[in-house]
RNA sequence: GCCCCGGUAGCCCAACGGCAGAGGCAGUGGUCUCAAACACCAUCCAGUGUGAGUUCGAAUCUCACCCGGGGCACCA
């Protein structure tokens, strides 16, 4: 016999498919405990490479670790199929997104399956697939009878390469998150979720996910929400040219204490505010610098060294606490969608409005003495705690106070009084930007009508099914393919019946990606996106295992439905993932692979050359799961090897099936229950590289049993090459299917249970102590692990070397911690 | 600039505050072979980035610094 990894492979695919070892029973999990096991699902871009083999060979071991514990698992899989590269493979080769995608989707399920994992297929489901997003544009529907989908005007990010809208999260360093074009900005009127209504619970829920969740990715989303307090101050502004000559501006600010402070308002220029209030004779100057303006990108906008630019809008604003008058100009250090696109600046105190106010000649007034150096002279603002100064109205006075606290509640108080301003909150979250611009998309089921507005496409019309465009239909445009599409984008209103419009953009695709996980518990369910009944039951998911980019894209927005749909009474969780495992990413000498770098390593080749268990095998002992892997540090070939030798050891068992352990090799047993207990708690723990160092050990010492001690007809030989199958399988399924065969069993060892470990081997019969002194190790004693720790003391002294180290000297103590270790102090 | 995470053998990685080594890779020596590869057996290898501190005892806890990786960065 040989271990003929080819053979094996195609021999087990046939016998499983077969045996529909995975399919998760609805009904079983009102009878024994339920995981959901889920893994990110893939975008079909060709077939599968590294990134996936590693992920989905984390999972597995988790996912069929549940399934011998005892649990019925929810393992499903699907695709993330609407999307751009689709499109743009559409438009090269003259066909229809669909063609690409769904070729790539079975070319991946049989990669997938080949792979040896445990997942459900029966559950299996494409975002494209017009019974899916159905779903995705009645739940559209749903959220904007909530108010929490809306059209608004607004500059937004467009990627000038992909000819779409970007969401924020989507812009990376001011250029596009997928083709790293330079994003611009443009004004447009598009679709949002009302992200921004859930900040706070996003905000506060993550306390429900700490300890469970990676605490980098809680810090991410922690970050990206940005929550800050401070207060809204109200500036009135007095104008002949402004209607009734006056209007009044909020400003938010983190430091209402140094309202006194402030010299100079500035706002956006960008900002339809800046518009608004610029006097007519600044208004050439001022359209000239908003042009300016509007040219930059964001990169060199966002460059923090960039000297500051500005202009003067010709109008003065009230300072509310002391009636000051105070220039107001435009800049484009101000951000026009944060917080109401002014702000008060307080240039002794902020070193923004400090360099603004140096390159414009702007005063400078310090209201708060840190014992720094006047940043009037230096250039330097101060932001520390110090003395109040120059801080005093008839409406309130902090000169004196020392407290940032007390200053910025006091200062509240006398604002909120007069009702010049109140505290307030702000987030850095913006509102989800959905709309964009492409084919390959969820259609957005709305009909614009001349005379009834946005009208939503009735629930019995769903779904709004994309046409049939392929080819050069498909070229980017800077508007949708759909909206030439004239047979159908014309349509009647649904309330009036006249000439209307379908919306010719689509959803963004993270849209798709924010409730799957809940259609897989349910996914031929047509009432509705999914059976709350069946979210109930296997609802959240349990494990969630996939890669740290999704930080505050997918996951944030999974959340966020998650929220909302709790509020419409449809789920009965706040949290989707209740534990969430980020893996790291696979490279190659050092870099990230890429065809650029020319050191990508095809998944597919090394899974011919060394067999699929050995490359899952390889990936999931190279370390733990959450750091990166250097491919060129690891040996799948070492793999091989290994599990060569696992396999031997099957072939050498010359017991029955049935033997009682009891009788065998003890030594060898307590290698096997230590091994079988360690290995549950290390699967627990996340901890896979160590579990499968141990399953090595096993394997190292069953080998000298057969070999040098109990022989291979020792009952206690069957029972640790059994419980090898068994530790194996979660990582190396065919060899351990194999093994099991040879072993006499019926296939399916995926379904068999876990070893049940006999405590009473896991006590040894003797330990050895160690004896310290002066915390150096001077003698090893063996002693029973029962040992009483004045014994142990007893023994310790007694001994000659240690006598010997103490050398006379007066044992001033003595640490005992029985049966392990002696420390002699003196 | 700010915030995280990590530095253990030639390499990847282990080690409840208690003997620095579980496992693997590479190396070396042997068995097998006409020879080689494979396989098998044996074996070499660091005092834990640096410096202080706490402790009977520190890779592990604390502080500072160095190096590497990641995130945030005109958000008022």
């Amino acid at each position: 016999m040989t271990y003929d990894v080819e053979a094996i492979q195609a021999k087990w695919q046939q016998v499983w498919a077969d045996l529909d070892l995975f399919t998760a029973e609805d009904r079983a999990v009102d009878e024994k405990p339920k995981l959901y096991a889920l893994t990110m699902f893939p975008y079909p871009s060709g077939d599968l490479h590294m990134g996936h083999a590693e992920v989905t060979a984390l999972h597995d071991v988790i996912a069929r670790y549940g399934w011998l514990r005892g649990y019925e698992v929810l393992n499903p899989m699907g695709w993330d199929s609407f999307g751009l590269p689709a499109e743009n493979a559409a438009i090269r080769n003259d066909e229809h997104p669909a063609t690409y995608t769904y070729a790539n989707i079975e070319t991946q399920a049989s990669s997938f399956r080949n792979y040896g994992l445990s997942f459900d297929w029966s559950r299996r489901l494409h975002t494209s697939d017009p019974e899916y997003y159905r779903w995705t544009q009645w739940l559209f529907l749903k959220f904007r009878e909530r108010g929490l989908a809306y059209r608004k005007s607004s500059p937004v990010n467009w990627c000038p390469v992909d000819q779409t809208v970007l969401a924020n999260e989507q812009v990376v360093d001011g250029a596009c998150e997928r083709c790293g074009a330079e994003v611009t900005k443009r004004e447009l009127t598009q679709w949002y979720f009302k992200v921004t209504d859930y900040a706070q619970r996003l905000l506060d829920d993550m306390e429900h996910l700490e300890g469970r969740w990676p605490e980098r990715v809680l810090t991410l989303q922690r970050n990206w929400i940005g929550r800050s307090t401070g207060a809204q101050v109200q500036f009135r502004i007095e104008a002949p040219h402004l209607e009734d000559s006056s209007r009044t501006v909020g400003v938010y600010t983190t430091r209402p204490d140094t309202l006194f402070g402030a010299t100079f308002m500035v706002v956006a220029a960008d900002a339809p505010l800046a518009a608004q209030l610029c006097a007519p004779e600044q208004r050439e100057e001022f359209e000239a610098y908003l042009a300016e303006v509007r040219k930059e990108s964001d990169i060199s906008r966002l460059a923090t060294d960039k000297p500051k630019t500005g202009v003067p809008l010709g109008v003065e604003a009230i300072n509310p606490v002391n009636g000051e008058r105070i220039p107001v100009w435009a800049a484009d250090y101000v951000l026009a969608d944060y917080g109401t696109g002014a702000i008060m600046a307080v240039p002794a105190h902020d070193q923004r409005d400090l360099d603004f106010a140096r390159a414009f000649d702007l005063p400078v007034r310090r209201v708060v003495d840190t014992g720094d150096p006047n940043p009037e002279e230096t250039g330097i603002a101060t932001a520390g705690d110090g003395v109040y100064v120059n801080s005093a109205s008839d409406l309130a006075t902090l000169n004196g106070l020392t407290d940032k606290t007390a200053g910025i509640n006091s200062i509240v108080a006398a604002l909120e009084e007069t009702g010049a301003g109140t505290g307030a909150v702000n987030f850095r979250l913006r509102d989800w930007l959905l709309s964009r611009q492409r084919f390959w998309g969820c259609p957005i089921p709305i009909v614009h009508c001349p005379d009834c507005g946005e009208v939503a496409v009735p629930e019995e019309q769903l779904p709004v099914v994309l046409p049939d465009l392929k080819g050069a239909d498909l070229k980017p445009k800077g508007v949708s393919p759909l909206a030439a599409a004239t047979d159908w984008v014309n349509v009647a209103c649904p309330d009036c019946g006249g000439d209307a419009k379908r919306d010719s953009d689509t959803m963004d695709t993270f849209v798709d990606s924010s409730w799957y996980f809940l259609r897989y518990c349910s996914p031929e369910y047509t009432d509705g996106p999914f059976d709350p009944e069946a979210v109930r039951r296997w609802g959240p998911v349990d494990q969630y295992v996939g890669g740290v980019e999704h930080a505050v894209l997918h996951l944030m927005y999974s959340r966020f439905f998650t929220k909302v749909l709790h509020d419409m009474g449809m789920v009965d969780f706040i949290e989707p993932f209740s534990s969430l495992l980020n893996q790291g990413v696979v490279i190659n000498k050092g870099k990230k692979m890429s065809k650029s770098l020319g050191n990508g390593v095809s998944l597919g080749e090394q899974l011919a050359e060394y067999g699929v268990d050995a490359i899952r095998l390889t990936l999931v002992f190279a370390g733990p799961p959450e750091d990166n892997i250097d491919w060129a540090d690891l040996s799948p070939g070492g793999a091989l090897r290994f599990l060569q030798r696992a396999w031997r050891l099957s072939g050498d068992v010359t017991s029955e099936p049935g033997v009682d352990p009891a009788t065998g090799d003890v030594a060898l047993r307590k290698v096997t229950h230590r091994t079988v207990h360690d290995a549950a708690e290390l699967i627990e723990g996340m901890r896979f590289n160590v579990m499968v160092a141990r399953v090595m050990e096993l394997v190292n010492a069953t080998r000298k049993a057969i070999d040098s001690g109990a022989g291979g007809a020792d009952p206690a030989v069957r029972e640790a090459v059994e419980a090898v199958s068994v530790l194996l399988s979660l990582v190396a399924p065919y060899t351990a299917e194999e093994m099991w065969e040879r072993l006499g069993h019926a296939p399916g060892i995926a379904r068999t249970s876990w070893p049940v470990v006999d405590e009473s081997l896991l006590v040894a019969e003797a330990v050895t102590a160690v004896v310290q002194v002066q915390g150096k190790v001077k003698a090893r004693l063996e002693v029973s692990p029962e040992i009483p720790a004045d014994e142990l003391e007893r023994l310790a002294l007694a001994d000659e070397t240690v006598q010997k180290a103490i050398d006379g000297r007066a044992v001033r103590k003595v640490i005992v911690r029985a049966p392990k270790l002696v420390n002699v102090v003196v």
